[in-house]
DNA sequence: ATACTTGCAAAGGCTTTGCACCCTA
DNA sequence: TAGGGTGCAAAGCCTTTGCAAGTAT
């Protein structure tokens, strides 16, 4: 079972604000990696008044509780998503931006084997593969 | 063979300045992953009159030519390297910023698998690992 | 009631860019 | 010489932060 982003995020002992519901909701009804801006955008859909500064502080807040995890895809800005999302990897077209998002069987356990290989901890772990579509 | 970092710039038709040799050169006896300010430092040591702007302009131009690439670690600013060096990945560690190159001959195959499948050509394509060392 | 949160606007860090001057080919 | 390059400082973007006012517990 898991947990909803702002039951997790009263697990852990947030002060459930108005705006963090908010930022919670967007997030769980997003299959997406958006960013602040999209977030932001999306919150005000619910309250207009919400900032964007709030929404800076409640993803850095609830990545630190482990409840959202941040990406970055080389574009500059980051993008968010539920950490409890089914395990997956990401193909980022560097022409276009687009996030394709898979799972590979043998990328778990290579990832695993190279991690201790290394003698380094990959929970939390991700893959990039960068490139271009093919023509 | 491969050409140094210079030779390839001035097959590229590129105008050679004194800044753009040093810039050149600068990488050319990078290990390492310098960002701009760090490749501006080394620079200096060669000519303390060129600027920063400078540098981010020719690491851009020499980018868009394929003569060097450049890696995004997720600490917000971007580092460079050639983009001859022989293909490897990295090991980012989240926490300290560490880099650690690897190569593992599975991951080449693999990153060629998933691409075919996907369609896509990883042509210049890179491997992140993020994650902690272990205590 | 108190400690924490928010909105606003200013500031920070990295990168790009306009402009006048300078230099390579 | 002519077209492109450089330095400087200003501006752009994304993100963080100081502060006064508001709010969850």
């Amino acid at each position: 079972m898991t947990l909803s982003i702002l039951a997790r995020a009263e697990a852990h002992g947030l002060r459930l604000t108005g705006q963090r519901r908010i930022v919670a909701q967007v997030l769980e009804d997003s299959d997406d990696h958006p960013d602040v801006e999209t977030i932001h955008l999306r919150a005000c859909a619910h309250d207009p008044a919400i900032s964007v500064a709030t929404v800076y502080r409640t993803v850095n807040l609830f990545e630190e509780a482990g409840i959202l995890e941040r990406r970055e895809f080389g574009d500059g800005r980051a993008r968010w998503e539920d950490a409890e999302r089914d395990h997956h990897d990401h193909l980022i077209d560097m022409q276009t931006g687009e996030v394709i998002e898979f799972v590979d069987p043998e990328i778990e356990a290579l990832q695993e084997r190279i991690a201790d290989r290394l003698g380094y901890d990959l929970k939390g772990h991700r893959l990039e593969l960068f490139g271009v579509k093919r023509k």
